[in-house]
DNA sequence: CACTTGACCTGTCCGC
DNA sequence: TGCGGACAGGTCAAGT
């Protein structure tokens, strides 16, 4: 489940691998995953040289010296993991990986280096692609058009944060996280562990949340973000970084596949429960209701669904 | 407009 | 043991 911070790992570790590496050969054996022309590769990808390896969202850009690019989206179970010759022949497959010998089933794509090395596009369940665009177009497909700003960079504040949040009132809070036009790169893992950072209940209408639970919020997201990113993201099932490492972060998580265990806050038990048709968890003490909170104890506690119908 | 469902896929797990 | 079905969740498109 590759968000923000597992890309963001993927792309420090191929930011140190690839750049000067000359593509000379390419295999794909699923072209829903890599769908551009035979010719296309052809003239635009042989022989070409990576620049760079940057990120916007949860897309990798891989920039070449032939003014065109790789974009890339690892999608549920998409792996980008680099071997080197020595790695690849002889040597077997470094100690540390989680992944075997290379290529193996789920291998759609296979880029060959001219030292030898080689760069595997793993993807078990086939969501994920790849393109092939001139640079000087990347910023004009639809999902760059839309998608939002970026929670970690330098001059994006709480209150840019608020007020994008905003645009969606009548919406319940963990659905708004997950829409990638209002923040990039936010998926299931760190909504939830944000959503209880901040103490909110994923249903809770953002019309319903004050400027200091948004805040509370802001925070909270930055901060299991830079966190994961600092553990090398999570690891469920699949995701590995660029050397095929796993990440850590899950270990440090609060709430995420956590049902049955103690909040680590008030030692209620975690539950998963359905929201945005998401599994979601949350701790039922912790993360209740903003009327629930701001309500006395005797008067009737109302649910952000009953605000909305009256 | 906001929300839900289905599609894209495969591997895993659960109950029978 | 095998089989059907639910489930996992990023994104888009279509339907309510």
């Amino acid at each position: 489940m590759p968000e923000l911070p597992e890309v963001e790992t993927v792309r420090i570790g191929l930011s140190r691998l690839l750049p000067g590496k000359k593509i000379v050969h390419i295999t794909c054996n699923w072209p829903k995953s890599f769908p551009n022309t035979p010719k296309d590769v052809q003239t635009r990808l042989l022989g070409a040289q990576i620049v760079d390896v940057a990120r916007r969202a949860k897309l990798l850009l891989i920039e070449l010296n032939t003014k065109h690019s790789l974009i890339i989206h690892l999608k549920m179970t998409g792996q980008l993991v680099f071997r080197s010759k020595q790695q690849h022949f002889g040597a077997g497959h470094p100690s540390h990986s989680l992944v075997g010998e290379l290529p193996d089933r789920s291998t759609r794509v296979t880029f060959t280096f001219a030292d030898g090395s080689k760069l595997f596009f793993n993807d078990q369940r086939k969501f994920g692609w790849i393109r092939l665009l001139p640079t000087a177009e990347v910023s004009q497909i639809d999902f760059f058009q839309k998608v939002g700003p970026e929670p970690l960079a330098a001059d994006f504040t709480a209150k840019d944060f608020a007020l994008r949040i905003r645009r969606r009132l009548k919406s319940g809070i963990k659905a708004v996280l997950l829409d990638q036009s209002v923040i990039a790169g936010v998926g299931n893992i760190y909504a939830d562990e944000s959503l209880f950072g901040a103490k909110i209940h994923p249903e809770t209408r953002v019309i319903n949340l004050s400027d200091n639970q948004l805040k509370k919020l802001y925070e909270s997201l930055k901060k299991v973000l830079l966190l994961s990113i600092e553990k090398g993201g999570s690891t469920d099932k699949n995701y590995v970084d660029a050397e095929g490492r796993r990440g850590s972060y899950l270990s440090f998580a609060n709430v995420f596949r956590r049902q049955g265990k103690p909040c680590p806050r008030c030692g209620t038990t975690i539950i998963k429960i359905k929201v945005a048709g998401r599994g979601t968890h949350i701790c039922p003490h912790c993360q209740v209701s903003f009327q629930k909170t701001t309500f006395t104890a005797h008067s009737v506690a109302m649910t952000p669904a009953d605000t909305i119908k009256q």
